[in-house]
DNA sequence: CGACAACTAGACAGATCTGTCTACCCATTC
DNA sequence: GAATGGGTAGACAGATCTGTCTAGTTGTCG
């Protein structure tokens, strides 16, 4: 126990409790999982892109199904770090910073990387009565909600709560449509709609 | 060839070109499908349910995948002419109608057989370079979103496109966050947050 | 009756899936 | 040097997958 926390001599990178082995494995899985699907890559796959032994995936994650809530919770994790520090970066306003949503969904959906939401594509293909991958979603938007509903209230929003689901709507909405038509021009769509919800702020104009 | 359309002598249901096995088959295969996601329902669970032979199965359809590709456009018709019927019936300007986009939608959220959209399910789940589901997908969102750009004309909206495209995001919003939510309620959100889009409109009124 | 068409039941092949297990390698540490 | 722990390579079991094939059943029509 004391043993494998304590290791680790050499690596330095993250937090130094991950093996490289296991984020490896990480990787490669969120890769795979992302571009085709969860259900369509089997372990076999996801073991020779990472470059590890079948056993190290069994021993790190104990399960595939164990192996697709750490890629979802380490993905999520990274989405937000980067789009939190794209909206909270530098000085602006809390209604400037709030407009800088969409136009970070669409540097995201420009990444040839993009594969839509592994949260939504992890939900559609999996039994709609399965509660544990959405509880996971649910957190994860639950984090970025939380940040968008607190901006909103620093705006002066009427209902800043409900700002903030409506601004989520738009931005699965975006996300969903930039997935099926490869076009990242639905992030200028959504940040047009998005203006329109910014109405009854104070500081708006056209 | 003829023989296979001009037979089917007894059955009177639907245009008579369906044979009831085939039918069968896509009502088991879309429950089943929409429910557990398409790669993890076998081709022999669909025969199962459906009380057919797996041979009618792939007499009929020629392949799991080719099922699939039938299994949405059937279901997208079938969406659609419910839809478009509910935007249709009865007499209503064209704002009225396009305020039963959200409400016709919370109706379906509130059956206990929704499951999301199917087709963006089926995206999510597929490879993503993959273009023959993303095709039939967009030809079902392209009909529904012109209906919906001819009310916003005939609405006199400034820019219909854009409009419908918008209502198009809070569309595909909604029925995300009500599938991962299981919460009926986003139609009601997603219709609050089009009212925002309603309002350069002539006839509108808080 | 005989031909025919649609369907059923289920065996079967071959591939692939998840998960386990053995045997070995190698670096670190005591 | 010996022990240890993390990792590799890959065989293996057992289940399940797609798709094919054979054989038999049912019902209709001429």
């Amino acid at each position: 126990m004391i043993a494998v926390v304590a290791a680790t001599p050499m690596m330095g990178d993250g937090p130094g409790i991950e093996s490289p082995a296991r984020e490896r494995l990480l990787e490669a899985a969120t890769r795979l999982f992302c571009r085709y699907g969860i259900n369509a890559v089997g372990v076999d796959t996801v073991v020779a892109e990472a470059g590890t032994a079948k056993a190290t995936l069994y021993k790190a994650f104990g399960s595939k199904e164990k192996l697709v809530e750490a890629v979802l919770e380490r993905e999520g994790r990274q989405w937000r770090d980067w789009f939190l520090a794209g909206l909270d970066t530098g000085e602006a306003t809390p209604v400037e910073r709030l407009r800088r949503i969409f136009p970070l969904l669409g540097e995201w959906f420009a990444q040839d990387r993009f594969y839509g939401c592994p949260f939504i594509n992890a939900i559609g293909e999996h039994d709609k009565a399965e509660d544990r991958l959405r509880a996971i979603t649910i957190a994860h938007k639950k984090a970025v909600l939380g940040r968008i509903e607190s901006l909103a209230l620093e705006a002066g929003a009427p209902d800043a709560n409900r700002l903030a689901h409506q601004l989520g709507l738009l931005i699965d909405g975006a996300i969903v449509v930039a997935m099926i038509s490869k076009d990242p021009g639905a992030a200028l769509l959504a940040a047009d709609a998005a203006d329109s919800l910014f109405v009854a702020l104070g500081s708006d104009c056209g």
